[in-house]
RNA sequence: GGCCCCAUGGUCAAGCGGUUAAGACAUCGCCCUUUCACGGCGGUAACACGAGUUCAAAUCUCGUUGGGGUCACCA
């Protein structure tokens, strides 16, 4: 079978410990898209084989974030597509694991392990050696064991598990697409644990066989398994089974360069979604980490992506995740998005600062160009509620050519207009300003930046004296302005 | 430390033997403007180093240096 009439399945397999990594995101991201480019199968598993690590909550979260993120499944615990079970701990009670496992043991390819935890301690000695580690490798001491002696502990009861039995001389290659042909010794390759004492199989072992069961054509993953990948190999070959095509990708780190971890604190897509990011924004701006597209196009659609994205033209090198490009990047999906979508994520920001009866949408637009995730609001429009206490010394403005003084004078001046306003309307209020500017003979900044200044009691308003006045309304904008003149007299 | 991998501006990156070495974020300056932002225009800034191969190297080879990953009954 040739690899172009072959139907294309991917899979993402996450292990539910917690929180959605940004790592993970990607992963299961070029995997939906190495699908879909190719109108092909993009399946969940659930990898559950540690019972340690296990967190129930953790699906609820990835399916979660799938949803959100917009990479639906094609077959998963959730929609049978004739390769299920999709959760490992379920496939485990069906025994597959354990039958191929002892397959190889027939083949000479695994075998039983007794040893104790203490055994394998001694073997990996001193951990108090100055200079790095001692080499772990499992000296294969049960791999001597007579038949008569596996029996008997096996009759015994005696805990064990199922080693792979690599060789221990000659080298092992595969093939990455990313970083292409990889050779290591065998001398490299530790015999590995297949079957676990509780009788789940390991990562290692579950990985290799449920993706061959299940037909899974392209294997993206971190490229912290890099170096497990022949192990992988010697299993596919002895099982006699077609190795998939790999996709390693390099890590993705912090500015330190050192592997993102929860110290960054944005190192789980929870984490950004809580700090406001988009889910859209943060999809591309992950796909773009480790991989550029032909062009030079930078904002996608997950639609579009799914159009450009060609695995081979993922980078080698490790990525560092810069926030403050995802900032502009989510900046820009705030820009684009339509408007009622925008003042729905909006408005709960809004109504933790603003509890008066202001136009709650007009606050919102007036925020839309000037944030980068939506926290951001709430310290820009702070002002609405409550006038802050200000200096009167930002009444001065040198390019402005305002200060204390001809601020005073303005505001006297156009105080008794704003009371006497019928039209309060936008249009209103430009006319009065406009005409008072015109009377007067003078800059639109002699009379805007101290009004400016009197209604918002900051320095740095998100829209202008216009805006800011219309919403809050004549009351309130008169009261502010005698306020001014209090502060100036 | 062993093994594996990587190396273009501060960051993401294009580039696959001949380019004035793209573009984006950030940064700086200018314009627009009632502040800020948006928008527009422009600037600063990179092939880690050393040997080869070649008429020609950021691109190929080797070495050095630097960085990362991995060495679990975790995935």
């Amino acid at each position: 079978m040739c690899d172009n009439c072959k139907k294309v399945r991917t899979r993402f397999a996450p292990s539910p410990t917690g929180r959605m990594h940004v790592g993970n995101l990607r992963t299961a991201l070029y995997e939906y898209l190495i699908a879909k480019h190719e109108d092909g199968t993009f399946v969940l598993r659930i990898e559950d084989t540690d019972q340690e690590r296990f967190v129930p909550e953790a699906l609820d979260i990835i399916k979660h974030t799938m949803e959100l993120t917009g990479l639906k499944e094609d077959e998963g615990p959730d929609k049978d597509g004739g390769f299920g079970p999709y959760v490992q701990s379920e496939r485990m009670a069906t025994g597959v694991y354990m039958d191929y496992a002892k397959q190889l043991i027939e083949k000479g390819e695994a075998y039983y392990c007794f040893c104790t935890k203490e055994r394998l301690d001694s073997l990996r000695g001193s951990e108090t050696t100055e200079s790095g580690k001692e080499i772990a490798k499992y000296d294969k001491h049960c791999l001597h064991l007579t038949p008569e002696e596996i029996q008997a502990n096996l009759d015994a009861g005696v805990p064990y598990v199922i080693r792979q039995n690599n060789p221990t001389e000659g080298t092992t290659s595969f093939d990455d697409v990313v970083f292409g042909e990889i050779t290591v010794d065998n001398s490299e390759l530790d015999d590995m644990i297949l079957i676990k004492s509780d009788g789940y199989p390991t990562y290692n072992f579950a990985n290799v066989v449920d993706d061959h069961l299940m037909q899974i054509t392209h294997v993206v993953r971190g490229n912290e398994y890099l170096s497990s990948a022949p192990k992988y190999n010697r299993l596919y070959d002895a099982f006699g089974w077609e190795i998939p095509t790999y996709v390693h990708c390099p890590v993705i780190t912090d500015e330190t360069h050192k592997k993102l971890s929860k110290r960054s604190g944005h190192s789980s897509v929870e984490d950004l979604l809580e700090q406001g990011f988009l889910p859209e924004a943060v999809v591309n701006f992950v796909a773009l980490l480790g991989w550029s597209p032909e062009g030079d196009q930078e904002i996608f659609s997950l639609k579009e992506l799914e159009e450009a994205f060609d695995y081979h033209r993922i980078n080698k090198s490790p990525a560092v995740f810069d926030i403050v490009k995802l900032k502009w990047m989510n900046g820009e999906y705030i820009k684009k998005m339509d408007d009622e979508s925008y003042y729905e994520k909006a408005l709960p920001y809004i109504t933790q600062v603003v509890h008066k009866d202001y136009d709650l949408k007009k606050i919102a637009d007036l925020v839309k160009t000037r944030i980068e995730v939506f926290p951001e609001i709430c310290e820009k429009i702070d002002f609405f509620d409550e006038l802050p206490d200000y200096d009167i010394e930002m009444y001065s403005h040198k390019k402005m050519k305002t200060n204390p003084e001809n601020s005073l004078e303005t505001l006297k001046d156009i105080l008794p207009r704003f009371e006497a306003l019928t039209d309060y309307s936008r249009e209103g209020i430009e006319k009065l300003c406009k005409d008072y500017i015109a009377e007067k003979g003078i800059k639109n900044g002699i009379c805007l930046w101290p009004l400016r200044t009197a209604v918002s009691g900051k320095q740095v308003t998100p829209g202008g004296a216009y805006e800011i006045v219309e919403i809050l309304g004549r009351d309130e904008t008169v009261n502010r302005i005698k306020k001014g003149i209090e502060k100036l007299s």
